[in-house]
DNA sequence: ATTAGCATCGAAACCGATTCCGCGCCTCGC
DNA sequence: GCGAGGCGCGGAATCGGTTTCGATGCTAAT
């Protein structure tokens, strides 16, 4: 067990013990003795005595001065979902490296937060923000860089999923399944990657020569995260009686809602109906049966953009044209797609569990 | 899209603007301009212009000048678990309201990170700090609350669960149920909460009558998180050929990964074998089958942490004395409990699923 | 006509660092 | 012997607020 002194001594406290002035003895502590022509001897005398007295700069004096807070702000939908712990995972281990602390704030699709928290950040001198996520209305003095942000605003760079090869992925391996009457769960308005994520299918689609049913494709609704909007959306899918062998989910908990209906509807997944999820978090796995889904390098893309935003703040990266940096997702096949069912699913019921 | 300004106004440009001093012009932004007696109609003018030019006070500043930054730091072990997720979306509902921010913090279990973060978030001036399922050794010049952190440590205030009621809760339903041979597992050594636990576990048999078989007492291993190791010792279980027919798991995940070694020998549950979890994170519900497990208040713990911490800082709560917080945890019954076996499961593969 | 007293506001110190300038002293060259 | 130049360090401004003392002007009372 170490002590940590009860108050800090100051610079000025620890000059005058010293009996030198203030800026030589924070010149030496710096590290920037030899561009100072400092005596090696002053020098060595400073640092013991900064050691002994445990003298650690005031964090706050010294961002005063130099303008540089090194701390940025994140803003994510909800801390509880898999998705943005493990985008947060990822920007901690880059920030870690360069000495920068973040605050997170999460707005859970409340528009006085949408609104507030950029603005509280800002005034917390943030000298960066990452958006996961959510869009930003505002413009911003600091450099931005945004996670499935897609609402191309002028100076923010954005790192961004392929979703053209997301939707080829997940297609063919349905396709290949022999699946031909697939219902898409799209999601909810307010998520940036809802509408870039359908046009990709739609488009891939075409590609693949499937043909999408309207009475197929349905929308998540309502802000609660979890896997109930996904239940919901799929009773209403049972309902339409139009047959479907595959469900392609926006995000893995909605696929596990959707396995949820499926099953109280006596489908068992995936002899009768296959489902694909999205995101790969870590529950996907475990899940029974274990999902397979598009993986989504969610770490990887908190790292990328932590380290843009690095970039762009001590200005050695210049803004990327187009600003867009891109990731790609990746195939996990595990138990929750098989060969698609002959009859028409949803009219067997009670064969399932 | 509202504009923020590229560079934010300062006290002093607003002041010149106003022909009026800094000292009235804070004090009229600030509501203080009653306590001084600035006339109101001075005070309107000066908050019109502040709005009109969307004044806000540089923080850094503040905080240099008052010694208060209005932040605190969280530790935490992971940030993807469900466990701290759940804990820190309560903090932040709570320290919001008053203003504050905090920085979050993940040692994964390093001893340099475990040690040197604390001194770091200290460096920044943080008011408080707060440890989640974390033992912090040093002795802090701010307020520390602990979340399960157990080692009594002095000026720490601890939030605590009652592990007595919580193992009286789990052992009485399995033993209402018929389980007489129940395994237990541990949590790892560097789980802060393990021991109180299984303090209160063995009391608790004492208490019901049930006893605990040595070979039916395993303890979790390794830092990762997830299912894994929850898999690796029920294996070990099953290995040891003693009967049992119910698993106590020390966590969510941990009966998830228990119930995936099951199934893989062939084990149902809970027809062949109950497994009770515990925490309740958001995962037990949509688990298949859904855990019954013991529901740990993990928002309302966050939520009182920060709020004692809070008080703490304004020295408007006196340190509790014992310095412990209790909370109660529930029991929620669902589908992965169920009456005992008469057979002894481990010996009868083949017979689920 | 002073003076007391109130209503309003301002000057300047202060928080704890960083950093721009510049000052004295010593040595060396001529 | 005197100026130039290098060496080693210090003074004081600065960052942008908050806060402690007053200062000023005007009315009313003695």
């Amino acid at each position: 067990m170490t002590k940590v002194p009860r108050k800090p001594i100051t610079l000025k406290e620890l000059a005058a013990i010293l009996g030198l002035s203030q800026s030589t003895v924070s010149r030496s502590v710096n590290g920037a003795a030899a561009a100072h022509r400092i005596a090696k001897e002053t020098e060595e005398r400073v640092l013991h005595a900064a050691a002994l007295y445990s003298y650690s700069a005031n964090t706050v004096a010294r961002s005063l001065r130099q303008k540089k807070t090194f701390t940025i702000g994140v803003i994510v939908p909800e801390i509880s979902e898999g998705y943005s712990t493990a985008v947060l995972s990822g920007i901690e281990d880059e920030l870690l490296k360069e000495g920068y602390f973040y605050f997170v704030v999460s707005h859970r699709h409340r528009a006085d937060l949408l609104e507030g928290y950029p603005r509280m950040m800002l005034a917390r001198s943030v000298e960066g923000i990452i958006a996961v996520d959510t869009t930003i209305e505002d413009d911003l003095p600091v450099p931005v860089v945004a996670i499935s942000g897609h609402r191309r605003h002028k100076g923010v760079i954005d790192i961004e999923l392929d979703h053209k090869t997301a939707a080829h992925l997940a297609l063919s391996h349905l396709k290949a399944l022999g699946h031909q009457r697939i219902a898409v769960i799209k999601g909810q308005a307010f998520s940036s990657d809802t509408n870039q994520r359908w046009q990709a299918i739609q488009e891939e689609a075409k590609n693949l020569h499937l043909t999408l049913a309207p009475e197929h494709v349905v929308q998540l609704k309502g802000p609660e995260p979890g896997p109930g909007p996904g239940v919901e959306v799929t009773r209403e899918l049972l309902q339409a009686k139009l047959p479907f062998t595959a469900i392609f989910a926006f995000n893995d908990v909605t696929a596990i809602g959707a396995i949820l209906a499926l099953r109280e509807a006596g489908l068992s997944v995936p002899r009768d109906v296959s489902v694909l999820g999205f995101d790969d978090v870590l529950i996907a796995a475990t899940n029974d049966p274990p999902l397979t889904t598009i993986h989504q390098p969610l770490r990887g893309m908190g790292q990328a953009a932590a380290s843009t935003l690095l970039g762009l703040i001590r200005g050695t990266v210049p803004h990327p044209q187009p600003p867009v940096i891109t990731v790609y997702p990746r195939l996990i096949v595990r138990k929750s797609t098989g060969p698609a069912s002959t009859g028409s699913a949803q009219v067997q019921p009670g064969v399932g569990d």
